[in-house]
DNA sequence: GCGGCAAAAATTGTATGCAGTTCGAAAAAT
DNA sequence: ATTTTTCGAACTGCATACAATTTTTGCCGC
């Protein structure tokens, strides 16, 4: 479960660097960890590499046994498209939930975010979109009022957000991406479950295939 | 995130203890806990102790910020049902998925787990039956041959377990969870996913109403 | 008496040392 | 030459000691 990085703690630190090494495939997958080598390598007590490593492990990063050196996962693809799978019936679950269980200001909250992004996307400010997007996504994680829901949706967006890299740079993607969300509020505003659901499921097929396009050109 | 415990060692030891503790309300939600004395009191030192915190951690039973002591997540009823609510829908879509997504051998498995059922339904036994009713379901989140889906559905319906007590006790219980079970299977092997979807959230609606008998008795 | 500040106490984060287990290599037997 | 056994090295699991940070407590001023 991820954590805050307010006070970067030494853990944090190298739980972030570690992650990155991982995804970036610049450790390959089935490589041993040791501990000790990690620490003089990050410049750090063997302590906080085993804390880092837990929860490496509790994100699914790396495997670990008793008394034996944790591997790398195995990142494969199949892996990755079964998590964008689950995230997005998670989420179409989210959205078909705000149709009925959100608050009037939730509503409005989601309404008025929704209209700032026009802004972003206007500017083709991509690093501002990129930013709204998650809020957006975050406000029909909150719209469920279903605390265990939202975590397993944030859980999975943020777990896969590594594997994501640089895609949805181009301009045109944001024009897109805001007209989906657009139909996607929408739905939500005017009750219509089945269609706040396929809306959704639909916004996040697109990521889906620049995924693929990712595992392709490997 | 499964955990074996075949040798022991003694984080999972603390792990399993405090676990325990936890979801029997042994410790009150809210509580801090102190590593020194939780370390004095199991017999053991802090590092096993930090260990042990932040899998559990992890797996959403205590929450941590840095320089601060852990507390016990809330366990209340609300959360409880919002718990409930989602492993059926996690369920329901596990079943769904077994419609398209599984082998013709998972098939026969699951059909053949389901007739050896009816044994532990005529003799009453409601040991045998609580087994093979895990096993079912099990055996639907395989079918899915989406592993991560199979994760979130198995670690919900673990968390949830201690919870549910000494439900489906009484023989006749077990008959008319039989019945369920067997909708799902002809459902599935109809290859009918909203039915198998439906007749899952229904069988699962069962159990979450001897939740809300507890949650009313106390 | 009340609010802010500072020092002390308590508690978490980190480092290091030791013991137990696992894995590999060398040696012995077939 | 191949397989088995044994020994050693390396690494993880655990304990303890030290540093950093937070919280509490006591004091001073208002």
């Amino acid at each position: 479960m991820p954590q805050k990085q307010g006070k970067t703690t030494r853990t944090d630190s190298i739980v972030f660097r570690l992650t990155q090494d991982i995804v970036s495939k610049r450790i390959a997958p089935g490589t041993p960890l040791d501990e000790t080598r990690l620490g003089q390598q990050f410049g750090a007590s063997r302590t906080p590499i085993r804390e880092a490593l837990r929860q490496l492990a509790a994100s699914g990063l790396i495997e670990l046994r008793p008394h034996r050196s944790p591997l790398v996962a195995a990142a494969d693809i199949v892996r990755l498209r079964e998590m964008f799978d689950v995230m997005a019936e998670l989420e179409a679950l989210c959205a078909q939930r705000c149709c009925t269980d959100m608050s009037a200001a939730q509503r409005h909250a989601l309404e008025a975010h929704h209209r700032d992004m026009a802004t972003s996307v206007r500017e083709g400010n991509v690093a501002d979109y990129r930013q709204g997007n998650m809020a957006f996504h975050a406000l029909i994680y909150d719209g469920t009022n279903n605390a265990y829901l939202k975590q397993l949706a944030l859980m999975t967006r943020e777990r896969l957000a590594p594997h994501r890299g640089v895609q949805l740079e181009a301009p045109a993607r944001l024009a897109r991406s805001y007209a989906e969300h657009e139909e996607i509020v929408t739905a939500i505003l005017r009750g219509d479950q089945t269609g706040a659901a396929s809306a959704m499921r639909q916004h996040l097929a697109i990521t889906q295939e620049t995924l693929e396009q990712i595992a392709a050109q490997r």
